[in-house]
DNA sequence: CTAGGGTTAG
């Protein structure tokens, strides 16, 4: 590279495809001494670390030039917004005004992107007054991002004013007005609108779809689509969207297959929105694998959290697991507290708390939810100790712990079946700390009361609520009745779960078993006439493991497995090694299959398992 | 040799 041509790094600046790149580019440059001094490349780099998301790189060049012309600052300040940091945007913005730097046009339009997205209608700063002191008062760009800012503020009326004003009108003026009204509910309007325009562009057409998809109605919206001369990504992307919406995935993915290019959002809409969400998991998984194996296309941030967070809702890691950790862990995506987050969970509900815990190690940006995530996976894996020594940690690092943290710190109590410190920290919580508890913290506080033997404190404590209880609430008492045969305090937690929740099986057979270990045999009777009487139906539990790249699926009594045969011998000894290590079969009480506190929100099903014993 | 930088609507 020569190093005493400035326009030779023009191109070289433009082929930066990563932020990497990008830095080992700018490294040189500064090495070569000369060249830093250069306002257009200096610009340049502020842009592009801006694209990559890196507004502390961008800020750190911005910071160091002396003389800022009036395109670093709107470099600057167009960087933060299009990175959501519209706080950082403003003040800068603020800070150029007071050393009286004569804004640009694209200055104004990029703050007032702010000002509608934070929906400052009020004019608080002066802004439009300054709009025409500085001779913007004509100007299309800054007039139609006025108009825009009006429209996301709700002031309907305001931006009507100001489109009729304006001398000249551009497509984007109309699109504007257009856009604005579909998202103010007026489509009649925008229809208007659309009718009067003479060159409609593809965003005309897209926003009136938008129109129709916000109303639910996908036959004008497709009538529209059909009609529409030049289709863009934007405008399929759009229709698929809505049909996920109004849950017809079918169409979605004829659409989808119908579309001659695509991009992340696409795959994005249909993989996590399409599939995952609409309970076809599988579906979702194999799409996923074409995306690796067919689009050249880059993960972004959005697609890599969506898949994951389907992956960890399923909890298939394995799968998975080559194609995201070899492109999150040690990218850029890696210094996303999100990702990390999300990373985390899914190692963990997956039962990998040694990679969860890895991951949460090497990340260098964790934000509080970061800690609170890696508290409750501790505490889910029964690691209390580890659980409760990071919140500690966390608070030493000056984190502030939400309901999150506090959800997760309590579970750990309650899996370490510490009462003493339960009791404790749900203090510090409502007292130190001012977080209100939701249903899932009482249905935790009942839980570790009541295991621990205090079914009158957990009672006591459920009457205290000031929200309603719920049936997680309810069911945790129910479910410490049953650890401590207490058929008084049972019927009491069943009869309000009987009306909050009259068609979940778990509550009647939870509470005829309590009945049956006490030999109240009438009572038995009585809650399975009950169910009759409800039409209760059994909720049907199922468990699945992943094994490779298949997933496979068992529901009880199931033997449709190829391999049915051996996975019934295996079983039958391993009932033999339980029988020698002085498991003694329970004749008294129906067994339970394992019950959990349904704010854990694992199956919840409470059913009973004659048939495995 | 010069110009180059920045941008609003779905």
């Amino acid at each position: 590279m020569k190093c005493n041509d400035e326009s030779s790094y023009f191109p070289c600046l433009q082929t930066c495809k990563t932020l990497n790149r990008l830095k080992s580019v700018h490294a040189h440059l500064l090495v070569c001494g000369s060249i830093a001094s250069s306002d257009l490349i200096l610009n340049k780099i502020i842009r592009l670390y801006s694209r990559f998301g890196a507004t502390d790189y961008a800020r750190k060049v911005f910071d160091e030039i002396t003389e800022r012309n009036p395109f670093l600052w709107t470099s600057m300040i167009h960087g933060y917004v299009e990175n959501s940091q519209h706080t950082e945007a403003f003040y800068l913005f603020r800070d150029m005004r007071s050393l009286d730097v004569t804004p640009l046009n694209f200055t104004i339009s990029s703050i007032l992107k702010v000002f509608g997205r934070l929906k400052w209608s009020r004019d608080g700063e002066g802004m439009f007054g300054f709009i025409w002191k500085c001779g913007f008062g004509f100007d299309l760009i800054v007039m139609n991002s006025v108009i825009d800012c009006f429209m996301r503020c709700g002031e309907v009326d305001c931006a009507r004013q100001v489109f009729e004003e304006m001398e000249e009108k551009d497509v984007v003026s109309w699109n504007s007005m257009i856009s604005g009204y579909v998202n103010n509910g007026r489509l009649e309007i925008a229809l208007e609108l659309f009718d009067g325009m003479d060159e409609k562009n593809v965003v005309s057409w897209t926003s009136v779809i938008c129109g129709y998809v916000k109303k639910g109605d996908m036959v004008e919206a497709r009538n529209i689509f059909e009609t529409m001369p030049t289709k863009d990504m934007a405008a399929w992307n759009v229709m698929i969207s809505g049909y996920i919406d109004v849950g017809d995935v079918h169409t979605a993915s004829f659409l989808f297959r119908a579309m001659p290019h695509c991009d992340t959002g696409t795959w994005n809409l249909m993989i996590s929105g399409g599939y995952a969400k609409n309970g076809k998991p599988s579906a979702a998984l194999e799409l996923f694998k074409n995306f690796r194996k067919q689009s050249s296309l880059e993960l972004d941030e959005t697609f890599i959290l969506s898949v994951i967070s389907a992956c960890s809702q399923l909890g298939i890691v394995d799968s998975v697991e080559s194609v995201i950790s070899d492109d999150v862990v040690g990218s850029r995506y890696f210094s996303d507290s999100r990702v990390v987050n999300s990373l985390i969970d899914l190692y963990a509900k997956c039962g990998n708390i040694e990679k969860a815990s890895q991951v949460f190690e090497a990340a260098d940006k964790k934000d509080f939810c970061c800690y609170s995530t890696m508290i409750a996976a501790f505490a889910n894996h029964g690691l209390v100790e580890k659980a409760l020594s990071l919140f500690e940690d966390m608070q030493r690092k000056n984190f502030e712990p939400d309901e999150v943290t506090f959800l997760g710190v309590l579970s750990a109590c309650n899996h370490g079946g510490l009462v003493d410190e339960g009791r404790r920290y749900f203090k510090q919580m409502t007292k130190e700390f001012g977080v209100e508890p939701t249903d899932k913290h009482y249905a935790c506080m009942v839980d570790i009361l009541g295991r621990g033997g205090f079914l009158e404190e957990a009672h006591e404590m459920i009457l205290s609520m000031h929200l309603a209880p719920t049936s997680a609430v309810w069911g945790a008492m129910l479910a410490a009745s049953n650890v401590h045969r207490n058929a008084q305090m049972a019927e009491i937690a069943a009869s309000e779960l009987f009306k909050i929740e009259p068609e979940n099986s778990g509550n009647y057979i939870l509470l005829s078993n309590i009945y049956a270990a006490a030999g109240k045999w009438r009572d038995v009777a009585r809650v399975r006439a009950l169910i009759r009487e409800h039409h209760v139906k059994k909720n049907r539990g199922s468990s699945w493991i992943e094994l490779g790249s298949a997933v496979h699926e068992f529901v009880r009594g199931d033997v449709s497995h190829v391999d049915a045969d051996r996975i019934c011998f295996i079983l039958s000894l391993l009932k033999e090694d339980m029988k020698l290590s002085g498991y003694i079969k329970d004749k008294d009480l129906h067994p339970i299959s394992t019950v959990y506190p349904s704010y854990l929100s694992l199956s919840g099903d409470t059913e009973m398992d004659e048939e495995l014993f």
